[in-house]
DNA sequence: GATGTACAGTTTACATATAAATCAATATAG
DNA sequence: CTATATTGATTTATATGTAAACTGTACATC
């Protein structure tokens, strides 16, 4: 179904142009709820399951800071405190003072390590399963249109 | 420059699947942040620009129920009170009591339709700007793309 | 005509997003 | 070495998103 449709548009879009950036937008938004329900089952957000992820990916030992997490998810520097605020409650993450006491560094907990080996087969399939409508064609050139719109914005 | 660059990404992602949903993702984020820039121009938010769109496209002289407001921006009932709240304040929508006293009807006011017509080739000309960097052909499989990720989810 | 059900809208509580102001620690210029 | 600038984190104010509980209105059915 078009977006058209979905939206219960009742006039034509104004260009290719238009269409296309909608359905990229929209569909992000789909895509969305989709994460927040899927994770709704472990309790957690999406958005918080994509930073204990970045810690995974990027922690090591010493973990990592608050603006290099902000870096990472292209979220502001301020969401962040609040983000490692709920986490840490919830012991996903700890905050460690470094050698500058300017910063944070966040580590995933034992806790929050367990709950991400016993997540991730279950992300994995979850992706799959939502993409493989996709070609693999299909995939790369999405990911080199992606690429386009980004630099050119 | 791919997504594993830009989010400072160190291991690989774990598939083309996954990629491909990262992309997509993460180019809806940039876009949308484009759009609240360009918007802060007019002291509007982007949200409340859609809001007016609809309006726009479907008012009429009767106006649009917020419960169908909601349904056409995918935005939650709760959420379309104060995002009318906020457009009433400033003087660019107005609320009617219908003949179904449950509903409010929205309209535009004469201020919101005259931002709307200043607004309209400034935004039209930004979403070109934006997309040109895609064929036509690009810009037809993105959508074809799009369409049937919504419809798998 | 009374009553139960459905529906529109609001309110509340919370998570996430922004910008801007502030604080504390560090770096640097003079 | 001190004054200033920069940087990381927090706080505050505002906008947007969710779910869930609640209010008031309309309608269907008995």
């Amino acid at each position: 179904m078009g977006l058209k449709e979905e939206l219960k548009l009742s006039k034509d879009f104004i260009s290719v142009e238009h269409e296309a950036l909608l359905n990229l937008y929209y569909t992000s938004i789909c895509i969305k709820k989709h994460a927040v329900e899927f994770f709704r089952n472990y309790e957690l957000t999406d958005v918080q399951f994509n930073l204990m992820m970045a810690l995974k990916h990027h922690g090591g030992k010493e973990g990592v800071s608050q603006a290099r997490l902000s870096e990472m998810m292209m979220v502001n520097r301020a969401n962040v405190t609040g983000l490692i605020d709920r986490l840490e409650k919830i012991g996903m993450v700890q905050r460690t003072a470094a050698a500058d006491r300017r910063y944070n560094m966040i580590r995933l907990t034992t806790k929050g390590k367990k709950l991400l080996e016993k997540l991730d087969p279950a992300y994995g399939k979850e992706v799959q399963k939502a993409m493989s409508i996709l070609s693999e064609g299909d995939m790369k050139r999405l990911v080199t249109a992606c690429e386009k719109l980004r630099k050119n914005l």
